[in-house]
DNA sequence: TAACAGAACTCGTCATAACAAGTTGTGCCA
DNA sequence: TGGCACAACTTGTTATGACGAGTTCTGTTA
């Protein structure tokens, strides 16, 4: 492997090319090298792969190589094979860890996602019971909430309905909330250290007004959650957060801490 | 393969044998022997396997083969290897999926594993404000509470408590509780017909009684979960369920159904 | 007796090769 | 023109082999 030569390799993206001299294995490199053009668009949801021979003449490896790359990308669910047929990209059903506090964005940005939102509402509202009892205050008393609609490459992916105490909710308004997350601002801008949240996990059925958003059907199985993120004790951001079920994920880990 | 003969593997338990006329792969009856040999404790958990030497020989396989094997136990996180060290058997995170709503012994039975429970205690009780919510009725009027301390494989790993309509909980507390899950007995003996769960995941910190029950840490993570569940539009049965972080997780997965 | 070098072990990576099993395309014949 | 056989493609399985990189063991020397 000492020896390796550089290899260039035609692809519709420039610097996707493996390097022999890499201490990177030959077979992570073209891993990474393919997940980029499953994620970039390049191999779009469904369409075929090249044949594994076909990889072999075009990184100039042998066919084990090209298999223990494919192998790992199968195990990530971005592709599915077919003997006798080929390999395919699978329409990739995102995931967010629930390992470590994140907002949408900086969780799904590494993985090479695209992601924005789109700002549905946001005002002062009367806080509902479980509101209430989440910021351990009264029913009525005043909470700001934020509606957002959340895309994952340009696909609707989630609806978030996130309640903050007023005095917070009316300075984020001010922020750009379509590319930005809150929790970066808070953190950022605000100076608020957050430490935690509470997580619940579900399934639900979309209503009418969720499933518009989602452009899912009526009844489809939503993945909800609520997230409740304190900084210390104090209690900052409420959230219910409704994913589409057949494009999203939660894998939830839970770990000694 | 079709002039395979077949070997028979020196191993401690009877009928672990690869038979090479089979139709099945090499690499994967391979596996299912060492799975068997996991799960049954033959390896204990922490403890060194055969090298991938000493099992082509013990197999009579290509190295190959056998790495393709552990490469799916590893897969599974069943074992992890160290390079340079040797493959181990992981203290095995027994899970629970949560695509079908199943009593644990029916979930994890299939898995290989061995479940009893331990009753706690059974008895009348006024129902709390979230129980109350949950059947649809005021707090303090009657419910029937079971707990139970669960084992998996001789472990304490869960303590369940479960609410019933004081009807159901009397006729209950009856059965063999120890052996049988509840939701069985729901279904064969009592004739109901359950549909459907709705399940709320989350991670807590063990209070001192639960860390007493589970043999852990006061602090330690526990995976909580509120299980509602229903026959029809009728609410039978509500529970608090309360996992060892360390030792056990749920894979959620949500399906258009 | 301790330290060090080298051998012998481990898993990781990569190569070449062959055949099995499934799918698709092509040419030929009725 | 349709059906069938065969070739040519695909991935799956398995083999042999070599070397890299990490760990452990053993023997020798100071």
């Amino acid at each position: 492997m000492s020896s390796r030569k550089q290899i260039a390799v035609v692809s519709k993206t420039s610097g996707d090319a493996i390097d022999a001299v890499s201490p990177v294995p030959l077979h992570t490199q073209i891993r990474e090298v393919l997940r980029r053009r499953i994620l970039d668009g390049s191999y779009a949801p469904h369409s075929q792969m090249p044949s594994e021979s076909q990889m072999m003449e075009a990184f100039g490896v042998s066919r084990i190589t090209i298999r223990q790359a494919l192998g790992d990308l199968q195990k990530e669910g971005l592709i599915f094979k077919v003997m006798g047929k080929g390999s395919f990209v699978a329409k990739p059903k995102a995931f967010q860890s629930l390992s470590r506090l994140q907002g949408f964005g900086e969780a799904m940005a590494p993985s090479g996602y695209e992601t924005y939102s789109m700002l549905l509402s946001a005002r002062q509202v009367e806080a509902s019971q479980v509101v209430a009892a989440r910021f351990g205050i009264r029913p009525g008393d005043a909470v700001f909430e934020i509606q957002r609609l959340r895309y994952l490459n340009r696909e609707p992916i989630s609806v978030d309905v996130s309640y903050f105490p007023p005095a917070i909710g009316e300075r984020l308004v001010q922020e750009d909330l379509a590319t930005r997350d809150i929790f970066v601002i808070l953190e950022n801008d605000f100076g608020h250290d957050l430490t935690h949240a509470d997580l619940q996990i579900e399934a639900i059925s979309a209503d009418e007004s969720l499933a518009r958003h989602l452009g899912t059907d009526e009844g489809a199985p939503l993945l909800r959650m609520e997230r409740m993120t304190y900084a210390g004790e104090q209690p900052l951001d409420f959230e219910f957060l409704y994913y589409r079920g057949d494009a999203f994920q939660y894998r939830l880990r839970i770990e000694r801490s």
